[in-house]
RNA sequence: GUGAGUGUAGCUCAGCAGGUCAGAGCGCCUGACUGUGGAUCAGGUGGUCGCGGGUUCAAGUCCCGCCACUCACCCCA
């Protein structure tokens, strides 16, 4: 937790912690990238590359009171990298997130971006936010006042009304960039609108992790209500140190899985249909049970997907399964076909049935119905 | 962490002021249609009414506690 902020809401409120059964103390990662700075500090991959990118997708977990949008355990997609701390690679990844985001069909989304500066220029700034905060404690909700304490920079974020209209007239840590910041700042924003990426700048956007230095951003999307946050990301230009590592500039961010796939379900995205299987094999009487077996098996060797009966009902109940599992094709093996050692074929579009070979069968699935017989072995 | 709501058949839910209230629709099974689906009709299967206490002659139905889930706030993915 050391890289995550001892003050930040994550830490404070929602860590997924237990006794596991040796008595240990555990705590479920609430998010990536420490654990990825230490998986490259642990298996040296810093310094193999002079500038490293990494991505990756798994679980998260936060003590959070569950919503609509929001799981204790939950997937994120992270994309990291480390070497430079060139407003290029800012802009980069920044497109990257919204690329993501934008091509995956999302609506109403909008970025905004802030800088929080660096360790030199920033705690002049929390200093005067403490200072303002003192002068409007009378004003301010009971959280925010003990945020003027332990961490000024919460005060804008705070949702309460009042705090809200108290912070507007907060000063902004725009203003007290030091030259180096405010360069870089400017740089990813030219950067930005070269490359077409439409952003808003806000100076509310502090980022719930205390690791973040100078370009912070988040991306919303809308349908979940107050659940509309789908990516969070920024630059951490001194977590690999403060981890035990060589001085690396780094930034990457976050998009939630879940909350993507929800928040698409919420605008009304049509998700691809389940598309049925490829043939049901029906099967009429004990004899006919190994026949169909191995049917079955052969052609998911071949890769169709397959499903027969076991349950020994009547044809027509069978044929009501193969319907309702989408079978493009229903196979038949009873009496007749074990005598005549060829299988019924039938279309469950057309309608149309014939006696085939067995060895036809794989080629007639991938055809997707009948032909004249033209391409067929005979 | 704060506040509100819900928990009755596989699913979606109805059960009005405590006494045939254990139901409906869908699904599933069987049949009408002896080896043939998507429609219709008939019959049937199916529930410790979240768990544990309490009140009462009698409790899904009232009270208390617990658990789970949902929603909102906070915050975030």
């Amino acid at each position: 937790m050391k890289g995550t902020g001892e003050t930040t809401d994550i830490v404070e409120k929602e860590m997924y912690t237990f006794i596991d059964k040796g008595g240990r103390s555990v705590t479920l990662r609430p998010e990536g990238t420490p654990s990825v700075v230490r998986a490259c500090l642990e298996n040296g991959l810093f310094g193999q590359l002079p500038v490293l990118k990494l991505s990756y997708i798994g679980q998260m977990f936060r003590y959070d009171r569950p919503q609509a949008g929001r799981y204790r355990e939950f997937w994120q997609i992270g994309v990291e990298a480390f070497g430079s701390a060139d407003p290029s690679m800012d802009a980069e990844v920044i497109q990257l997130a919204y690329q993501l985001v934008t091509e995956v069909g999302l609506k109403g989304i909008s970025l905004e971006l802030n800088s929080i500066g660096c360790k030199r220029c920033r705690p002049r700034y929390v200093e005067d936010l403490r200072e303002f905060g003192k002068r409007h404690v009378d004003e301010l909700c009971g959280k925010c006042v003990e945020r003027i304490e332990r961490n000024p920079m919460r005060l804008l974020d705070c949702k309460e009304e009042r705090c809200r209209i108290v912070m507007k007239e907060a000063p902004v840590i725009l203003d007290y960039l030091c030259d180096e910041c405010a360069e870089h700042f400017a740089k990813v924003r030219e950067y930005l609108d070269l490359l077409d990426v439409p952003y808003a700048v806000n100076p509310r956007v502090v980022r719930g992790l205390d690791y973040y230095t100078r370009t912070v951003f988040e991306i919303t999307a809308e349908g979940l209500g107050a659940q509309n946050a789908v990516v969070g990301g920024g630059r951490y230009d001194d977590l690999v140190e403060l981890m035990g590592g060589k001085p690396t500039p780094a930034l990457g961010f976050a998009a939630g899985l879940d909350r993507i796939v929800a928040s698409l379900e919420a605008q009304g995205f049509e998700f691809p249909i389940d598309e049925g299987i490829d043939c049901f094999i029906a099967v009429l009487g004990r004899e006919a049970k190994p026949v169909a077996l191995k049917l079955a098996t052969s052609l998911r060797r071949e890769g169709f997907s397959v499903e027969m009966e076991h349950l020994g009902r009547s044809l027509r109940a069978q044929m009501k399964t193969a319907d309702k599992l989408k079978a493009r094709f229903t196979a038949m093996i009873g009496e007749d076909e074990l005598k005549s050692g060829r299988i019924t074929l039938r279309d469950m579009k057309s309608g149309e049935q014939r006696s085939v070979e067995e060895g036809e069968i794989p080629y007639i699935l991938r055809r997707g119905g009948f032909s004249d017989g033209a391409d067929a072995p005979s």
